[in-house]
DNA sequence: ATATATCTTCTACAATGTAGAATAAATAAT
DNA sequence: ATTATTTATTCTACATTGTAGAAGATATAT
């Protein structure tokens, strides 16, 4: 049980792109990923910094990929949560959830309400 | 329709605690009411400083309250979140949980998955 | 070699988060 | 009437997170 440090709105989207993408997650897919599902614009600078930040935190881990692009360009970075990450992430979900359920109205599917 | 400017993750759940408080809203409940059900240490620092913050961009109103305090005491300051507070929290939770549904496990009482 | 495509890093600043001391303003006690 | 006590807000100072766009790196295509 590591220390919780309250993520930020921001990182909480990345982090929950992360463990929808999986090994696809880097930063073109992790950015469209929150735009079109959260609904939100995402400046590259501010996608990277967040992620790096995470990465200095634990949160994060993160290799170069193979340079195995099929019209040429920069390898990938390739990012992955990792179990302490996880448990931030479920820690402020919990705390947003909570805090929110049952005051919506929000769509039937996304079912915030207890 | 009035401009989106992505809340911060406390100031989302201060907006989610003056909805469920409703006429109730000042300092000690509202930090109450986020300590208990979000689990989160609030310090009153914190909590006044966004409250501030929130009421300059127009999402929430204040008014000092009738000096009726029962043992002595500095009059209340009652909170009371506005429309457009009420649209950016909808669309802040709206955002959140669609990124968040579905990649549990939260407790059944939370709900988040779709 | 040079162009083009893809992706990440850097720079600089704005906005939000945070804690604790200080202050204010009421009633209660002497 | 002073002083103590209680309740609550405001102030100060700084840390962390959010943000955008230019710049740079590195691959293939011409």
């Amino acid at each position: 049980m590591s220390k919780t440090k309250n993520l930020g709105e921001f990182e909480i989207l990345v982090l929950a792109a992360l463990v929808r993408l999986g090994a696809d997650a880097y930063g073109v897919t992790i950015r469209r990923e929150i735009e079109e599902r959260a609904g939100r614009d995402v400046s590259v600078g501010a996608l990277y910094a967040t992620l790096s930040r995470l990465e200095q935190k634990g949160y994060v881990s993160s290799r170069v990929g193979e340079a195995t692009a099929e019209r040429g360009g920069r390898a990938k970075r390739h990012y992955i949560i990792n179990a302490n990450g996880k448990e931030q992430l479920d820690k402020s979900a919990l705390a947003l959830g909570n805090m929110l359920k049952g005051i919506g109205p929000w769509p039937k599917t996304l079912n915030l309400q207890a």
